[in-house]
DNA sequence: ACCATACCTGACTATTCTTGTCAAGTATAA
DNA sequence: TTATACTTGACAAGAATAGTCAGGTATGGT
């Protein structure tokens, strides 16, 4: 039930760069010094976050990242969905197969009735914070 | 962000017992056969339920395992957190130490707001719902 | 008194996931 | 031109998960 790494790293990172929005980009080298984060695996999940359109990059030197959206416009829902995969702490309750879907012959499965509420209160606790929130910024 | 079968195993165990309740205690066998579960896994996390005192055990024939306690004195938190060992999302928020403990340095991380609300979700959503609940039972 | 049925314990293991590293590029602005 | 930055894909060590296996111990029905 722990969050990886992948979206500690990544919110962070996404923070630092909200923060130096007006100043420009903010490259990996100078997060990862800040963050502590090898800035090789930092790279990995900044091009997720540029796949899913949640920030540009822009090349060259004095380039980085910048948000696409203001960051009252992107939740860390968003972030950890991206970086994560899911949300869902199981996946009986999504409809996605794998290999911990073991429940799937039950439909009335009387446990899945905790795991949707789970499901749902993550949900809302995610997208109700948006970096703005974390930044102090709109 | 996934639970792992014992919590899923252990929390449809425990849906079992709760409903048989009247009839007497529920054996690994029976459980393990309706819930396709290997027996001898559900056995380890019967172990755990029954060291927290989740569960009492019956020997012999006829045994097996009945609740310590009303089905609406037993939370799922209850449950997840015996068998997962922690529900926190994050360690950074928690003070745990650990691997993915990465954040220490900044105490004033803006990430941790995030993670802090997640975790106060999460808590509040397992400990409000209890077995009685899931059975339709008091 | 048997002994089948159950619980109990600890060690062990295959697989998957996490958390990165490494190598070899491509694009851009000073 | 060239240093700086981003881009991509393959690879790998270590931890966690999801069990198995072997050998106990306890109890109650016959």
């Amino acid at each position: 039930m722990k969050l990886s790494t992948k979206s500690t790293y990544g919110l962070r990172a996404m923070v630092n760069i909200a923060l130096e929005q007006k100043k420009g980009a903010v490259s990996i080298k100078e997060i990862s010094k800040k963050e502590n984060i090898s800035s090789v695996y930092l790279e990995q999940l900044l091009n997720k976050l540029r796949r899913e359109d949640l920030v540009k990059s822009v090349r060259g030197p004095t380039g980085g990242y910048v948000l696409s959206r203001k960051p009252d416009d992107i939740t860390v829902k968003d972030i950890v969905k991206t970086l994560e995969g899911s949300i869902a702490p199981v996946d009986c309750a999504t409809g996605r197969e794998g290999r911990r879907t073991v429940c799937n012959k039950n439909k009335n499965c009387a446990a899945r009735i905790a795991w949707t509420k789970l499901a749902k209160a993550i949900d809302d606790c995610l997208k109700s914070v948006t970096l703005a929130d974390l930044c102090g910024k709109k």
